[in-house]
DNA sequence: TACCTCACG
DNA sequence: ACGTACGTGAGGTAG
């Protein structure tokens, strides 16, 4: 018995829009994608369940039917269907043509009726039987020995005597009963006062429609008597409305039907395109082959292990005419510091690999000197090296004393590049991204959680496919993404400011800062003790003990128990907020939310800070090397983590007292800091081109107080300190990209201030109100923004519907050309610092946003100043003098 | 793991 | 009517 299955697709794809109503399905462009979604799922449920022969997907037109004809009322007090549905057909379409389901709608015919005329004739071949997938119970008319229901609900089959036990009666009798009670959603009148219940109880008891007409009337009593009598013509043409037409010019061609292979990269694109990440994922393929096109010589990837020192030379003698190699390293650790060579892989021809073992616990290394000789060779010669995440790699070789100077073609730098918004850029994640392509997972080979082992204890044969696949797919990377980053005109800030800043960073890790443990050691048992005494008032003052660190837990305590208003709901959960600026507020009326902020503070900064620092330490080097990451904020700024040392506390004198942690190495050392003066405002004034405020930095005028004089219209000399600090939030609001609430939050100005004080501020600074207008219009129509140095960041949003979306779109394009200016800036200045003093003692070791930091020696201290001063005043040239302040102390905090 | 809160530029 | 400043990372609780 073969099996045809008929969808109707009009249903599950309005089935599927509602169900995704309360939690919509949206991908990062923005886009509605839950109907397109559930509808995927619905088809490859059916096909992996039910195993069709042949299949077919018919779908309603927006034309009139027969139906509206006879009876214009029909359908028409259904809600036309909504545009998020309607922008998603298109795709569905394209779904169904990937999975070469063939689709059928003819104009003025309904689904319904199609597929009426199709189980009919398919029910009169022999050996085949129907599923209708629908939920529309006037289906249960055409069921009968060879035509079933496939219920979207549960996805069971429902034949006649299901039909029975569900509906009531047998599927002879559904047109009748369904004419009798009619259909509200399509607007089908029926009998008023019948409902299912009466209506199937009529068909029982008079046989069919014709005689519950003709008896009805007489035989029953009162109202419903009098309805069937009255209504009798009305019950005649709902029977009309309600049965399927079996008659369509429709053809069953079974050939056409036939379930074939789905068009794999089609549909993969499209989910892609519409970010179904783990349906694209299903197809992604693990065997290597299948990247090669016929075209390509070998049939399948050559991942080999190098046997001997011999093989290795004329091996890497190729590399070297070659001129370019991508390389991996395997290792005992992830930390850098730590990490010893395990393994090598290159590849300089895609779908080659060669992997050398050199650290394995079993089976044949070569010897590690030996390999490491030829190398170093190799990488103090002009050949460009390839690879993801070189910053690592150039650390492993740096361990054994080996300086990777040629860092070509870092691939997880281009990646983020290309689309600095993206989640990861992981080595996995970008072969399936480009080629489709599964990896080998690394917990394949060393397992995951309490089980892990090291590298060093994989089986040599394993560790090669693996880490081949690495090198290989490096280069395939690489070939992919270098057309791109010239296409994007991103080649000057890829090769000369990104790839080289990866060594200014892989030192900068390396060098690391001296923190005096012993220091943080007493404050972490002062401010205890402060915890201690502030948590007794608490609870003495609440009468009761809690967890201060529970945001729940406080909540109940300060709104419940002590009746306090709340103020605000959390972000996500709907909680109420216990944030500072509610406590602040709460702080006026009650003297508990001041001891609660109190603790607050100091708790944060003794786990955070005080007491997880010294744990960080390396006990080799008695430093803590923090790791900077170079593709993660989507502005180009970089950011720190293990620990995080681009956030230590400054703004609190409790707080301060932590940078005096932050020591010099030794001996004739000072910490040196060098931070740019109000960087984002010049360059803002740069971009912009605004006179006023342009001819302020030339003056060497305190921005701020310019601005509280040309708002509220003062002589400089005549600003307050209210107005100053009023102008300084207000220039941050601006960059930020300014609203009236936002402001007035920050400030103490009311939302009416804020926007007068706004709408002034544009009027004195009319080249700053061109810039975000002009910058939002290009935004809209390329849909990206870049910065001076044309990294770019897509904005999805910025054309969205929702006003939320598109509005914090809009506000990325008025900050990231300016935030991330300033990023690109001191990248610069900090490569060109680097050169100068590669021979000097003095270390960098702190980059901050807008700030670095120096463990300087005092004998150099006079040349490093000159050196820091010069390429970081002078790493850009704007139209405004570029300002930088340096400050020398015995720890971080006197350097300022 | 998600959420809340808070540290920095 | 609605939610509201840009960019990060980390520690704590609670499920």
């Amino acid at each position: 018995m073969k099996r045809l299955i008929l969808i109707d697709g009009s249903a599950v794809a309005f089935r599927s829009y509602f169900a995704f109503i309360r939690n919509p399905l949206i991908n990062s462009r923005g886009e509605n994608t839950g109907a397109v979604f559930g509808f995927v799922n619905s088809l490859n449920k059916i096909i992996t369940d039910f195993n069709p022969d042949y299949i077919t997907v018919l779908f309603d037109t927006p034309k009139p039917t027969f139906r509206h004809e006879r009876y214009p009322e029909y359908k028409s007090t259904r809600a036309k269907a909504p545009d998020e549905l309607v922008e998603q057909l298109p795709w569905i379409e394209r779904a169904i043509e990937a999975f070469r389901i063939t689709r059928i709608s003819i104009e003025g015919l309904e689904a319904d009726d199609l597929i009426g005329t199709l189980a009919e004739k398919a029910a009169a071949e022999k050996n085949l039987e129907i599923l209708i997938f629908t939920g529309d119970k006037d289906f249960y008319q055409l069921v009968k020995d060879n035509i079933k229901i496939l219920n979207p609900k549960d996805y069971g089959i429902l034949d006649a005597e299901g039909v029975k036990e569900k509906f009531g009666v047998y599927p002879e009798s559904v047109i009748d009963v369904l004419a009798l009670m009619g259909d509200s959603s399509d607007n089908v009148p029926g009998v008023p006062g019948v409902g299912p219940k009466t209506a199937v109880s009529l068909v029982e008891e008079f046989g069919d429609l014709n005689r519950v007409l003709k008896e009805g009337p007489s035989k029953k009593k009162g109202k419903l008597a009098k309805s069937l009598d009255e209504y009798k013509e009305q019950a005649e043409l709902s029977r009309e409305l309600v049965t399927i037409k079996t008659d369509c010019p429709v053809e069953l061609d079974l050939e056409k039907f036939s379930l074939a292979d789905p068009d794999i990269d089609s549909l993969v694109e499209l989910y892609r395109r519409l970010e179904f990440q783990s349906l694209a994922e299903k197809y992604a393929s693990r065997r290597a082959e299948t990247l090669f096109d016929s075209s390509e010589k070998q049939a399948k990837a050559d991942y080999r292990q190098v046997k001997n020192l011999k093989e290795l030379d004329s091996i890497l003698g190729k590399a070297a005419k070659i001129g370019e190699i991508a390389i991996d390293t395997e290792t005992t650790s992830l930390m850098p510091l730590d990490a010893r060579l395990v393994g090598i892989s290159f590849s300089f021809e895609q779908g080659k690999a060669f992997y050398i073992p050199v650290g394995h616990d079993r089976g044949k290394n070569l010897p590690l000197d030996e390999v490491l000789k030829r190398f170093r060779k190799l990488f103090t010669s002009d050949t460009g090296i390839i690879g993801q995440n070189l910053k690592y790699d150039r650390q492993v070789f740096k361990n054994h004393g080996i300086y990777l100077n040629n860092l070509f073609f870092d691939t997880m730098i281009a990646a983020y590049l290309i689309n600095p918004g993206a989640r990861t850029y992981n080595l996995d994640s970008l072969a399936l991204d480009k080629f489709n392509y599964k990896k080998m997972h690394i917990d394949e080979l060393i397992g995951s959680g309490k089980k892990q082992i090291g590298f060093n204890e994989v089986d040599i044969e394993r560790a090669t496919f693996y880490a081949c696949e690495d090198a290989d797919f490096a280069l395939r990377l690489k070939n992919e993404f270098y057309p791109e980053i010239e296409k994007l005109k991103l080649k000057d800030l890829f090769f000369d400011i990104e790839m080289p800043l990866v060594n200014v960073l892989g030192d900068m890790e390396e060098n690391g800062v001296k923190i005096d443990a012993g220091f943080l050691k007493e404050l972490s048992i002062e401010y205890g003790r402060k915890l201690k005494n502030i948590e007794k008032k608490i609870f003495k003052e609440v009468g009761q003990e809690f967890n201060l660190n529970s945001p729940k837990q406080l909540g109940e305590i300060l709104f419940d128990k002590l009746g306090l208003k709340s103020t605000r709901k959390t972000a996500k959960g709907g909680a109420r907020s216990t944030s500072v600026d509610v406590l602040e507020k709460l702080a006026e009326i009650h003297p508990v939310p001041r001891m609660v902020l109190d603790y607050r503070q100091f708790a944060k900064l003794k786990s955070t800070y005080i007491d997880a620092l010294p744990e960080m330490v390396n006990e080799s080097t008695g430093r803590v090397h923090t790791s900077f990451n170079q593709t993660i904020a989507a502005t180009g700024r970089l950011s720190s983590t293990d620990p995080n040392l681009q956030n230590i506390p400054v703004r609190t004198e409790e707080g301060k007292e932590i940078r005096k942690a932050f020591i010099p190495a030794g001996k004739g050392y000072k910490i040196l800091s060098a931070d740019y003066s109000q960087i984002e405002l010049r360059i803002m004034a740069h971009i912009a081109n605004d006179k006023t405020m342009i001819e302020s930095f030339k003056k060497d005028e305190d921005i701020h107080r310019r601005t509280a004089a040309e708002v509220y219209g003062v002589d400089i000399k005549n600003v307050t300190e209210a107005q100053r600090r009023a102008a300084k939030t207000a220039n941050f609001a601006i960059i930020y990209g300014v609203s009236a609430f936002g402001l007035s939050q920050q400030s103490e100005l009311s939302v009416k201030e804020s926007k007068d004080f706004i709408d002034i501020y544009f009027d004195r600074y009319p080249g700053i109100k061109k810039y975000m207008d002009d910058t939002i219009e290009f935004a809209r129509k390329k849909g990206y923004v870049s910065t001076m140095f044309g990294r770019r960041r897509y904005l999805p949003d910025i054309n969205a519907k929702s006003v939320q979306a598109r509005q914090f779109a809009e506000r990325i394009a008025i900050n990231t050309p300016i935030q991330g200016s300033a990023a690109d800036m001191i990248k610069i200045a900090m490569i060109n610092i680097a050169k100068d003093i590669a021979g000097m003692k003095s270390m960098m070791i702190l980059q901050v946003h807008d700030e670095l930091v120096f463990d300087a020696r005092e004998d150099e201290m006079d040349r490093l100043k000159k050196i820091i001063k010069k390429h970081m005043e002078g790493a850009v040239k704007l139209k405004v003098p570029v300002k930088v302040d340096m400050g020398i102390g015995d720890n971080w905090l006197e350097a300022h």
